[in-house]
DNA sequence: CGCCCTGTTGATACGATTCAAATATCGTGG
DNA sequence: CCACGATATTTGAATCGTATCAACAGGGCG
């Protein structure tokens, strides 16, 4: 069937060259030599997922830390009466599952928001090499410290105001991830869970803000966005 | 007159005897030994601080990280209209200002909410010390990485759900620190400032949990709370 | 072709904010 | 030690915004 053809095609699994990797210099592996890619048992793992699947579940065996090539990742917890809430947000050349250097489970269900090619890092390959190589523990650390920086800004800016205002936040942050006028956006369910808000009251905010010609649909889901006028809805 | 010596008693500034500290093993020295103690320059520095003082703002000089050896802490952000919004906790044997191993600039404004007691940690001292240590870099990380598994939970519980809910979950948390049934609080605006609420309404919900008997306020803003119920509540 | 899922819209109810006033608390100086 | 003023808390009433429940439209897929 064609079906399985683009199966394939999009949940495509290779191997990477890390050495010639384009994004490099942005990874965990900027400051390695060839030699130190030696510790690296296996090769390294690539793969891609579509919108809306999953890449890891709390419960799966925490085997491998993965670092984002392209895309966007929603990681989600739940209230113990079952709701999920978003509660990060990852993007190109962030690292997922970073608590396995430290724990050993993951902390979060990881979901792709867009189409998203990760390469796939053995948590144990990894603790070997920062065993030989401790400069890695310092772009470590750097990668902790960016979360944690992303993670008081969800709270100030996804948490915090109208619904209007959250919504116009999170469109300035992902026009900002893409680097642009433009960002493409998801499910408003996924939305609503971000900001935490109801999915109806996330589409009401989306279409007012259509309405009122702030944002733009170029394409289902890819927005043009009037960036001084939602930076002034923002800051309010 | 008297009130300068309170002033000078709860303000002390005084030397601290590492080596011999009741929570050496809870905090950043736990694996040094007598001779890694003269990587510091200086003495080890505390100091205590009332609710309300402010402990660093973002543009102070960054020169100090802080053992937090008893009290609560909160870090601020401003949004750019002036709300400020209360993004992290921290208590007893946290570290505050982590970031000022990476960046050179303190990320928030802290303030005491309770009594507090500090070690003041130069931070060049600090950054002298991991390098001949590298161990130092493992317990960092693992610092950051209890922060950033904080701040999760801070989005999850804090910025979700009812007033009701986000205030029991609240209460919870800080029993949960004071490993008890009791918790003491603080003003009612820093309590909406953590949940996203106003003041009036943070003070609303406490007097309903108050009037419903589900806490009882045994001296002021020290609370007795009802641990089931609440987590009904909480978990709704 | 019909079904399911997502997004949109409407009507209503509930809850939080807002503005205002009264009360309680704390620090300070007399 | 008490009295005062400043500050924080509580409460009230009206308004506004969001949640809720329900219905419907459109697109993708079997």
């Amino acid at each position: 069937m064609s079906h399985k053809i683009v199966e394939l095609q999009q949940a495509w699994t290779g191997i990477a060259d890390c050495m010639n990797c384009t994004i490099r210099q942005s990874v965990l592996f900027a400051g390695l030599e060839e030699e130190d890619f030696a510790e690296l048992h296996r090769p390294i793992g690539q793969r891609v997922y579509r919108p809306g699947e999953r890449i890891y579940s709390m419960n799966d065996e925490a085997r491998s830390l993965f670092t984002i090539r392209s895309g966007l990742v929603k990681l989600v917890q739940y209230l113990p009466n079952g709701t999920g809430r978003i509660v990060r947000m990852l993007k190109k050349t962030d690292v997922l599952g970073l608590e396995l250097m430290l724990e050993d489970a993951y902390e979060h269900d990881a979901y792709a928001l867009h189409r998203t090619e990760v390469c796939i890092l053995p948590v144990d390959d990894l603790k070997r090499l920062s065993r030989h190589k401790p400069e890695l523990y310092h772009v470590l650390m750097a990668r902790w410290h960016k979360a944690l920086s992303n993670s008081d800004r969800w709270v100030r800016d996804f948490s915090t105001g109208s619904a209007k205002q959250r919504v116009a936040r999170l469109l300035l942050c992902l026009t900002e991830y893409e680097g642009g006028s433009e960002c493409q956006l998801f499910g408003r369910e996924d939305l609503g869970a971000i900001l935490g808000l109801t999915t109806e009251t996330a589409s009401r905010t989306m279409a007012e803000l259509k309405r009122q010609g702030l944002v733009a649909e170029v394409e289902p889901n890819v927005f043009n966005c009037n960036l001084p006028n939602l930076t002034r809805i923002a800051e309010n």
